[in-house]
DNA sequence: TTTATTGTACTATGCGAGTAATACAATAAT
DNA sequence: ATTATTGTATTACTCGCATAGTACAATAAA
């Protein structure tokens, strides 16, 4: 899996959502260390500046922990990252729902389009 | 309904976006008249100019036409509307379920999730 | 102790979004 | 014909994001 940045949203927040996956998907299994701020700004195209703010971010939702000169290692705490998980699930089911509300879908019809949607793949 | 600008996204999209959920959901019915650019502008708050390139990307849509001093008026097609209403649901659909596939959950678990969604509400 | 590696901080620059003010063009209304 | 209203265009300004380059602080490794 490599970096997308193909939104018109600042590349810091995109960057901090794909690290954020990597380690919900146990990519960075838990406390596991991170490479460096220099090396994945490499990997990703990207300026270490940048980097360094969307890195800076994942240890705000304690996901990762920072010691000053031996880099970031993933939490340990699987509670944590099994508790990311399914808030981010839960986000995108809701927000999906608000637009099909809005829209003027009743709930029934939401789990019909989901269905014919997943005979689609 | 008022106008929602929250996001870190360029003002004009979310402009746009709000504007063609009005006609989808029948506030702006087909063929009527759109209010001014000046006067939604000053609803929402925002530059006449933001407001005018939000409006304008209502006619590369179909959703709107523009005679060049009457004003804008929504389209009287109702199957393009339809369409464009079909189409931003499955869309949110999609998104929801690459989401919930990316976080290593089956189809099968994604309609479990929708219902749960659904039951809180 | 020395050295290399790590995270962090700082300044400067370019670019695009949004704002602001104004002017112009076309035409429906009078 | 005149006027007011409409969409459109132009210019200048501010601000945040991203980049670039450099420097510093702390500490594991040698």
């Amino acid at each position: 899996m490599d970096w997308k940045l193909t939104d018109n949203r600042p590349i810091w927040q995109q960057l901090t959502e794909q690290l954020t996956l990597r380690i919900l998907k146990g990519e960075y299994p838990p406390g596991e260390r991170l490479p460096g701020v220099r090396e994945l700004a490499a990997q990703a195209g990207v300026n270490p500046n940048t980097m360094q703010r969307a890195m800076a971010q994942l240890e705000t939702g304690s996901l990762a922990v920072g010691s000053r000169t031996a880099g970031r290692t993933v939490t340990e705490n699987t509670a944590v990252i099994e508790a990311a998980t399914k808030e981010r699930a839960r986000a995108a089911v809701a927000d999906c729902l608000k637009i099909l509300s809005e829209l003027g879908y009743s709930p029934s019809d939401a789990l019909l389009f989901v269905k014919e949607e997943l005979n689609h793949e």
